[in-house]
DNA sequence: AGTGCTAGATAGTGGCAGTATCGAGTTGGG
DNA sequence: CCCAACTCGATACTGCCACTATCTAGCACT
């Protein structure tokens, strides 16, 4: 397959796809001359993660870039489901603000908060690990907007993401034999999130309507 | 309070406020002179909500500004929390693509899928709300990556979006008699989103963590 | 032989979120 | 009273990112 009809298949532009082999996240064709290579169907399915990972996972370039290199480095299934987590991006920018003493005393009752609430669920994470540092920040931010949740609230919301993580992991577990084991799990484990915060949006419209108890309201439903 | 010691208060530098301002997401401070503006608490607070919306959140200048402007714009508590919940923007670009025919049938196919996963928890969502639009598009893009997921499952998820929803609407109706309300309320329908995503990839680790059994793996824990 | 496609390299575009600079005005300390 | 330090609002500039366009040189089918 010539790049054109690799472009017409995934509805990428043809300079798009030049980009992303520019950028790492896609092999070269296999060339058949100087000026021209043939793409098969392993292409197809790289162009649509690539575009599925960044329009729905939300990923930049070089995220993508780090991702797929753990897809493509992986060494046996629970290696790459650890490498892939960790290839994620955390969705916080974690700056240390360091500024007045408040601001040092809001950043230990984070971290606190994180203690306890990983005690609690009696959760194995890296002390080190990113999605502990961004949880604090987001602690931490939202204590200075004296919207801290209390302990036993956080501890609710960690019940339901424990869920969720289980249903994704059991659904990742599930391709381990398959070729494309990695492929399946990066999708499972980059895609829920958007899914699950779509749902999410999706069931507060359903609460906010029904507390309003203006079920019409001029809206078509469904 | 003058500009700098307001930058000083929120760690925001002063050029930064000012381009909020701009923006129409801070309104003006009181001018005491033609060069000279007061600032208050309430400036305060916004600059640190624009802050962890725009970190925190993840939204754009304009998102934020539409957001805030539902948060003004307040009409009693269930009119407000509607607002914001249109507000927040969804995090799937939804480009319908329109490509070959095996396009269109997933395009109905993931419509089909949403029309009977809302028929199944009985949700009550307008037909064009964004969040439906959004979650067809996601679902789509999975179908074409061949991980579409089977409808038990998708209600699993929704199932537990539904808990996560009724926790926010919980916490965000406490605040119903506040002056503060609406501000509380964004606060909570826009930022439990990425606690959440936090919370899952926290668990996440865990559950690799102890699929994988090596528990100590020369990470330090906690 | 000519038209149309291709590869790879380099440069350019448009949007976004600030950041810097400027002229005019104000204020507080000496 | 004077001047350095600060402020206002407006305008311009910067840096990053994800493409997108252009160019040169080479195939390939008719």
């Amino acid at each position: 397959m010539k790049i054109s009809e690799l472009s017409r298949t995934t509805g990428v532009p043809v300079a798009s796809i030049k980009y992303f082999r520019r950028q790492g996240l896609l092999p070269a064709g296999r060339a058949t001359a100087a000026t021209l290579a043939e793409y098969g169907d392993e292409h197809v399915q790289r162009v649509r993660l690539i575009k599925a990972l960044t329009t729905l996972g939300g990923l930049s370039i070089a995220a993508t870039r780090d991702v797929l290199a753990a897809v493509d480095g992986a060494e046996g299934p629970d290696g790459t489901l650890k490498a892939i987590s960790y290839a994620l991006p955390v969705p916080v920018a974690q700056a240390p603000v360091e500024d007045a003493d408040q601001e040092a005393e809001a950043e230990s009752a984070a971290a606190a908060d994180v203690a306890d609430l990983v005690a609690a669920m009696d959760w194995r994470v890296a002390a080190a690990s990113p999605h502990v540092q961004g949880l604090r920040a987001a602690l931490r931010e939202l204590r200075r907007l004296d919207a801290g949740y209390q302990p036993d609230r956080l501890v609710a919301y960690a019940e339901l993401a424990h869920a969720v993580a289980g249903l994704d992991l059991e659904r990742a577990a599930g391709f381990d034999d398959s070729p494309a084991l990695a492929e399946q799990a990066v999708i499972v484990l980059a895609l829920s999130g958007p899914v699950l915060e779509l749902l999410r949006r999706l069931a507060q419209e359903d609460r906010v309507r029904r507390r309003m108890e203006l079920v019409g309201d001029g809206d078509d439903l469904l």
